[in-house]
DNA sequence: ATATTACAGATTGTCTACAAAATGGTGTCG
DNA sequence: CGACACCATTTTGTAGACAATCTGTAATAT
C-alpha cells in the first residue's frame, strides 16, 4: 500500500516535529501500558506496516526507546521490550528512593514558594483524578509531582539519571496502578512531603518521599514475585 | 570516490561487528580526548566524509553516544559534543560517590574472593602504568577497577545508571589525568580500598570510595573553573 | 537417540539517490 | 533599528537493493 507522509504530520497533536519522536510515543504507550510484553521482539517490518513509515525513522525511534531503557538491543538481533526480574524491581524502587531522596536533601536551604505551589497543583489535580477514578490522569499526575520535585534542583546528572529510572520503571508502576486498587495513598503521602516541605523540615520531606517510594517497592515486587 | 565496506571489517581491531558500533568506538575517543571540543557540532556529512559511511551508520552511532551522554541532541538541530558546567562537574562528582558508595554497600555479607583477585590483579596492571607514565594505559585500567566493581553488585538499574554516570564524566576524567601530573594517589587509593575490602570491612572501603571519588571532585571542578 | 552439520528463510545492517522540510543567517525595506 | 522575506545549509523522510548474520529445521553422522 502507498504511504501517505507529511500529511501525516497534519494529524498529530501538537509536539512531535518528527516522524520518529512521533513514533517515540506511540510504541512508548504500547510499552508502558503492557500492549507490547515484556521480552516481545520488536521487527523493524512489523512496526513499519503497523505505522506506515520507512526504516529509517523506526531504527531512530527504537535507539530513542533504548535510551530511555524501555526496549533491549542487541546487535543483529534487534529490539525487545525490556522485561523485568523481581530483583530488578526491588533494585529499582531503592535507586529511586536514594536518587529523589538526594535530590531533596539538595533543596535544603533554597527558597520554595514557588515549588510548594506548583506542587499543591499537581495534588489538587491528582486528587481530582482520583475522585472521578481516572487512572490515566492519576497516574500522568503522579508523574508530574515526582518530576517537578526534581526540575527543582537544579542538578543536570541527577535529573537526567532520574529520567532514565523513572521511565525504565514506568510499565512497572503503570501496572502497579492497573492490578491495585485506586487508593488515597500515593495522594497522601504527597500531600505530607509537600507539608513538610513548607515547615521547611527537609529532612522529614525526604523521610516521608522515601517511605513513600519503598511502600510502592514491596507492592510492585509482589507483582512480579513468581 | 568509491568506499570500501565489507571488507572494511577485516581491519577492526576485534569485538565491533557492525560499523555503527565501529563508528562509536572512533567517535567516542575523538571526544574524550578532546578532538572534538564541547559544544561542537557534530555535522552527518562531515562524519561520513571523515570516515567514508553512509548516513545510517553515523545516525545510529551519534544515538548510541547520545545515550551514554556524550553528545547532546536537540531536533533538526543535530548533535553536538555535550559540554561541562562547573556545577555539572561537581554534582556529576558527587552522584558517583553516592552510587559507588551504594554499590559497595551492597557487597555486604557476600564472597568476594575473586572480586579481590581481579581488583589486585586491575591495581598491578594500574602500578605498571604508572611506573612507564603510559597514560592511556593509566586512565584504562582506572576505569576497569571501577567497572569491576560495579558489575560484582549484580544490580542491574544501579550498574546502567553507573554507566551513564561514567561515561558522561570520562571527557573531564580524561582532561584531569592529562592535566594533572601523573600521581598515584588513584592507585593508592584502590589498594587501600581491596585492603579494606580483603578485611571484609565494608565502611571503610565504602568511605575510602567515596573520599577517592571526593578528592577528584575538588582537582576536576578547578580545571573546569573560569 | 544424540550431537553435529547444512541449508533456507527471516531479519538486521548498509548503501545510493532523491525529495521535503526546518534552521540560521543575510539582506532589504519600512 | 526592527520586521520581514529570501537563501544556502542541514536535517529528516522515503525507496529499493543487496550483504551479512541469525534462527530454526532438516538431514547426516556418531
Amino acid at each position: 500500500m502507498t504511504k501517505q507522509r507529511r500529511t501525516d504530520t497534519s494529524r498529530i497533536p501538537a509536539l512531535p516535529r518528527t516522524l520518529s519522536s512521533h513514533l517515540v510515543g506511540l510504541l512508548r504507550r504500547q510499552i508502558i501500558t503492557g500492549a507490547y510484553k515484556p521480552g516481545q521482539p520488536l521487527r523493524e517490518q512489523d512496526i513499519e506496516a503497523e505505522f506506515g513509515s520507512s526504516r529509517g525513522p523506526v531504527r531512530e525511534s527504537l535507539r530513542m526507546l533504548l535510551q530511555g531503557g524501555l526496549v533491549e538491543y542487541a546487535e543483529r538481533r534487534g529490539f525487545r521490550v525490556r522485561s523485568y526480574t523481581v530483583l530488578d524491581i526491588e533494585n529499582l524502587y531503592d535507586l529511586r528512593a536514594s536518587l529523589e531522596g538526594m535530590v531533596i536533601g539538595s533543596l535544603a536551604g533554597q527558597p520554595l514558594e514557588t515549588l510548594i505551589a506548583d506542587l499543591h497543583d499537581s495534588n489538587r489535580r491528582m486528587a481530582a483524578c482520583f475522585d472521578t477514578n481516572d487512572l490515566e490522569g492519576y497516574f500522568t499526575e503522579n508523574q508530574i509531582f515526582h518530576d517537578r520535585l526534581i526540575a527543582e534542583s537544579g542538578n543536570r546528572p541527577i535529573s537526567e539519571v532520574m529520567v532514565y529510572v523513572n521511565e525504565v520503571s514506568m510499565p512497572v508502576r503503570y501496572r502497579l496502578l492497573r492490578e491495585t486498587l485506586l487508593s488515597r495513598r500515593s495522594l497522601d503521602y504527597h500531600e505530607r512531603i509537600v507539608a513538610h516541605l513548607a515547615r521547611a523540615d527537609i529532612a522529614a520531606a525526604r523521610g516521608e518521599t522515601q517511605e513513600h517510594i519503598l511502600y510502592n517497592k514491596q507492592a510492585a515486587a509482589l507483582l512480579y514475585a513468581v
